[in-house]
RNA sequence: GGCUCUAUCGUCUAACGGUUAGGACGGAUCCUUCUCAAGGAUCAAAUCAGAGUUCGAUUCUCUGUAGAGUCACCA
């Protein structure tokens, strides 16, 4: 490529549903390679099918952009260049380049209508794809393809490559599946007596059935996964990886800043076939993202999440900070606090819980003909320890207090029934940190409840 | 079907023509443990097939096979 012309990119979408992850590769391939080139990044909203376009899928993209950062230089609304394109279809005619033919509508209403077709020179033509390098095809096969849908509304090929051109569009980056389209659109080009600009067809992203990703079959539009809580760095970094690989060669690097993303872009180690989106690694990578976060970054994250049934409670803050760093461990993004708080393993930190009786006692003891008994008598043992002490403030301090005893009388024993009695969960975290958590007080309530409960069962 | 493209573990990928074909995700097992989560350790798992070139092929060539994209008065 030329060095000392100015690189511009662009990401040309149509307004016609949420784009999903597939085309968002594409636009931060696009930008990386503005970016890295200190170029120029276009966003060309197409709307010329005023059938099918909605400004909620125009808003939809602004809000994916913004939302991962691919910043435009420029702003084009495709339908605002009619003019120009129609000057243009006017002076293809002209020069007997396209012709005007009457036909009848396809829309089987038998309408004749006059439709704008590109006079086929019926040649070969070859480009450098940057990607999988030199395509040639025989453009015989298109026949004269239409252009316009009359002498007043031209059609994408035409309206692309003007604009790509108007814009001094260098750099035409976009997904595999306009690969079918490069020969003709160069066709027009050539015939406007225009120069092609450089292509990079990059590989379709594949769903789990192999297949192109789409919205029919399930994918997510982009601004789906910030709903759920997929931080921002961890989506740019695991789809730009899909079908690239920025490592240096044998390194195992996986997480990358958008900045290292920028530097080391480059097409050459762009696959040339499709990948899969695998949503169990785009799990992993906002995981390690969430890790990163700051504890003031964390506990935000984690606060626009929360239930609001939870939220209103008078210690909600002091206790999404206590249970921040737990929340952490067991979760994958944000809206899992929701299935959290439905199975119940949010809200005992919160209220005080509701304790069944058979849970309180641990299966090592179903046999036992005094099992309630020994229970109780445990429950109490760990009561006293805690009430006597004056000491102890955090899970660690709870855990030397409290766990020879556990050890001396049967940890199951002691550990399971204390647990269940403070959080009337079967699974939860261990009872030092619950503990640690809920405070002394709360936690001599709970138990001082369990063992009123086995009482009443005696 | 025509045209175009592609081919390494289940998935994403690494490997100047020379490696026990490496890593990550996911999976399994074990450890840790009262349960869950997290963590640690270990393991299983791939060069589509067949020819050719070469001392030597995942890598280059050809054929086959399989898969994808595209064949609109959508973009």
């Amino acid at each position: 490529m030329n060095t000392t012309e100015k690189v511009v990119t662009r990401f040309a979408p149509s307004p016609t549903g949420k784009a999903h992850a597939g085309s968002y590769r594409t636009a931060m391939y696009a930008w990386l390679f503005a970016r890295k080139h200190s170029g120029k990044f276009i966003l060309r909203i197409e709307d010329t099918d005023k059938e099918r376009n909605d400004t909620e899928s125009e808003k939809d993209i602004y809000e994916a952009l913004a939302w991962l950062g691919l910043s435009h230089d420029e702003l084009y609304i495709q339908s605002k260049n009619l003019t120009r394109h129609q000057e243009l279809l006017n002076i293809l005619i002209q020069g007997g380049k396209a012709y005007i033919s009457k036909e009848e509508a396809k829309d089987g209403s038998g309408i004749i209508k006059e439709i704008i077709r590109f006079k086929n020179p019926n040649k070969k033509i070859a480009f450098i794809d940057l990607v999988r390098g030199e395509i040639e095809t025989d453009t015989t096969d298109l026949g004269d393809f239409v252009i316009a849908r009359n002498i007043n509304e031209p059609l994408y090929h035409l309206a692309v490559v003007i604009d790509d051109h108007d814009e001094g569009v260098t750099h035409v980056i976009r997904a595999e599946e306009h690969i079918a389209n490069t020969p003709r659109q160069i066709l027009i080009i050539e015939a406007l007596g225009w120069v092609p600009p450089a292509y990079a067809h990059i590989p379709i992203v594949l769903g789990s059935d192999k297949q192109k990703l789409s919205k029919r079959k399930g994918a997510l539009p982009m601004t789906e996964y910030a709903k759920q809580g997929y931080l921002r760095d961890a989506v740019f970094n695991c789809i730009a990886m899909i079908g690239w690989n920025p490592a240096d060669p044998g390194s195992p690097q996986e997480l990358f800043t958008t900045e290292e993303l920028i530097e080391r872009f480059d097409f050459t180690r762009v696959q040339k076939s499709g990948a899969v989106f695998n949503i169990e690694k785009l799990n992993w990578y906002n995981r390690e993202y969430l890790k990163k976060l700051s504890f003031d970054e964390l506990f935000l994250y984690l606060d626009q999440y929360m239930p609001e049934e939870l939220k209103n409670k008078e210690n909600y803050s002091q206790m999404l900070k206590k249970i921040a760093p737990i929340l952490l461990e067991r979760i994958e993004k944000g809206t899992d606090l929701t299935r959290m708080y439905t199975d119940g393993d949010l809200v005992y930190f919160f209220t005080q819980p509701q304790v069944d009786v058979k849970k309180i006692i641990w299966k090592g003891l179903a046999e036992d003909a005094d099992k309630i008994g020994k229970t109780k008598k445990h429950l109490e043992g760990v009561l006293e320890l805690i009430t006597k002490d004056t000491m102890s403030n955090t899970s660690e301090e709870w855990k030397t207090i409290l766990f020879p005893y556990a050890d001396a009388n049967g940890r199951g024993d002691v550990l399971w029934p204390t647990r269940v009695a403070l959080s009337g969960q079967e699974k939860s975290p261990d009872p030092f940190v619950l503990i640690g958590i809920l405070g002394k007080e709360e936690s001599i309530g709970r138990l001082t409840h369990a063992i009123s409960l086995l009482s009443n069962e005696a």
